[in-house]
DNA sequence: CTGAAAGCGCTTACAG
DNA sequence: CTGAAAGCGCTTACAG
């Protein structure tokens, strides 16, 4: 017989108050049991505990984010192309965001529009207030995009940028290391002529990786006849992008001891290539990725890469969103498989 | 010099009030305006959008779900072994989710405990009481989770289901239909011995697939000598499984004349195993997969393989929980590429 | 250590 | 066709 009854349906969920009611307190204090507030006496604490285990009462998201003027919502961008690389990096950032009591957003754009993640920001994005933004490569990359978030004045991070010159905060992988240490590993082998690849147009950050790897051979004192580049031709796919970048390389005289592919699914399509061509990887090739995505597990022979901890960066980028914090580069490790061995005499 | 200003901190958005206080109609009257009622005078409507446009307006998310009693968010599992075929599912269904207006969540879980999905569920899905949410196999046969949130009343919906018996919504694939495809297409390429692979254990529907090769078969009055069966070995990837798979079919002189492989990371994993046999493929031997996911797109050569429409079956899921509706079959697409051929004679 | 009040910015009925 | 009132379930100050 309830009288002044609410006329709005209520929703199935269990209420604050109506827990608090149970236990013997108002709904204030059961708010703060559930935010771990230490002014509570442990015989309440108790009680509500109790209430809460016997309603099953979760706290009203949206409730909260309305009250709170925070809405536990972290977002991130997903461009249309599948790539393994994005989605270790969601899986590494949802998990970091469930860790923290926040809920990972996914927005997915068009990679080919450069206007679209822009539109997908303005349209969709926005209005939900997420409490930030991570933006992967290629958006990291994304002048437009990043100067949009900072008008807005949307917490926002980078992930690998190709330069962190800008106030936004990054969380970058030691390529520079990473190159160096695969170059090293090359050079260690006995291998003096090497194949590079030119990566797709408005990708710096690729770029960066074969500057530095002929840095690296110039510090040997290398001829600049030891490095054959490939032009790049897209044909699809990465992976037969890269396999006819291999062609281009393997053909004629000056065909090199290795490759160095700017990335795993590009070398994968560069020792498909090879293989065509009749060259065994590594005896008669050796080929180096960069990343330990997935595509170096696809590839054969199993592919030696620079694996990037997308994991440990992807906590990272929910860390500086959730706690603040400054930009931070994260190591980078040379993983040697069996896409690489010895020069052959 | 405002008198009475609110105590509480503003945050950077503009309300309806707002955007009504300069349209000079009410705040209820812009939400009318959004909202597309019809019942709005075309002056005040141009009126309305102009003040929108003028001032960027977004309508809060958290005070529209939480005065809606609806959330505006969908969530899907995601597990923590990367999975091209989870992220290309993602993608469509984040696409599916912006046009809708709703936003899609991620939740990650521990494919190897049974009981994370759950927990996940419970310690943090529940509380955004986001309106539905999207199971994709493996969890779309686990039961427990599924029991659970029909109790909740939470909507949710299988994709591709084992047996869709239960009374939740599902959006199927025409497995069977690609399996037939599949078979008619290695029988009329003049195969006749095949070879199968067993797949990992708890995965009825993969299982599924290789009993309707089995009844093509049976149906063609095939002997029980024409297939030979490859036991699960886990070797650390599903690809490795595969090609240990393809050594055990292709060892002794009763090795087939094609390959079935339940999916196409396995088909994969199949292939390299009979090239590192000496086996090329396709002249010495036909393989297929199943899915048409990002391993097909890795593998070499070109994977044959059965399409399933991922991006249909995502868009489905959605509708069906923002719009409702019955269980639905999507039908799939022989994929014919290069990695099935004539048998030699 | 605990509670009553006010407010977050919308939507849902209900009037006019 | 348009508006004023009440309420969604929390949090934020402020009292006690």
């Amino acid at each position: 017989m309830e009288q002044g009854a609410s006329p709005r349906r209520k929703g199935p969920g269990v209420t604050q108050e109506e827990v608090g009611r149970l236990a013997g307190v108002s709904g204030k204090t059961v708010a703060r049991v559930i935010a771990n507030d230490p002014h509570v006496s442990e015989a309440t604490r108790e009680k509500v505990e109790a209430a809460i285990r016997q309603t099953g009462f979760r706290p009203n998201f949206a409730a909260r984010s309305l009250a709170a003027a925070k809405s536990y919502l972290i977002a991130i961008f997903l461009p249309d192309h599948s790539s393994l690389y994005h989605a270790d990096l969601f899986r590494s950032a949802a998990a970091a965001c469930a860790a923290k009591g926040y809920h990972l957003l996914l927005e997915q754009y068009e990679a080919d529009s450069s206007a679209s993640a822009l539109e997908r920001y303005d349209i969709s994005l926005r209005q939900t207030r997420c409490d930030g933004v991570i933006l992967a490569p290629p958006l990291s990359n994304d002048r437009q995009l990043i100067d949009r978030l900072t008008a807005d004045a949307m917490p926002h991070v980078l992930i690998a940028p190709a330069d962190a010159e800008g106030r936004s905060p990054a969380v970058l992988a030691d390529e520079s290391a990473g190159v160096i240490a695969l170059f090293d590993h090359l050079w260690s082998l006995g291998h003096r002529t090497f194949g590079l690849c030119t990566p797709p147009p408005g990708r710096p950050y690729l770029h960066r990786r074969n500057e530095i790897f002929l840095q690296c051979l110039a510090g040997q004192g290398a001829a600049a006849s030891a490095v054959k580049l490939a032009p790049f031709r897209w044909e699809g796919s990465t992976m037969l992008s890269g396999r006819t970048a291999a062609r281009f390389l393997l053909d004629g005289p000056d065909s090199p001891d290795a490759i160095f592919a700017f990335n795993d699914e590009y070398a994968h399509g560069v020792m498909i290539g090879a293989q065509e061509r009749g060259l065994p990887v590594p005896d008669a090739l050796s080929v180096a990725g960069f990343d330990d995505g997935a595509a170096a597990q696809f590839a054969w022979p199993p592919l030696t890469t620079i694996r990037q901890p997308l994991d440990l960066m992807a906590k990272k980028a929910v860390e500086l969103i959730t706690e603040g914090g400054e930009s931070c580069l994260c190591a980078v490790e040379l993983m040697v498989r069996q896409s690489t061995g010895r020069k052959a005499d």
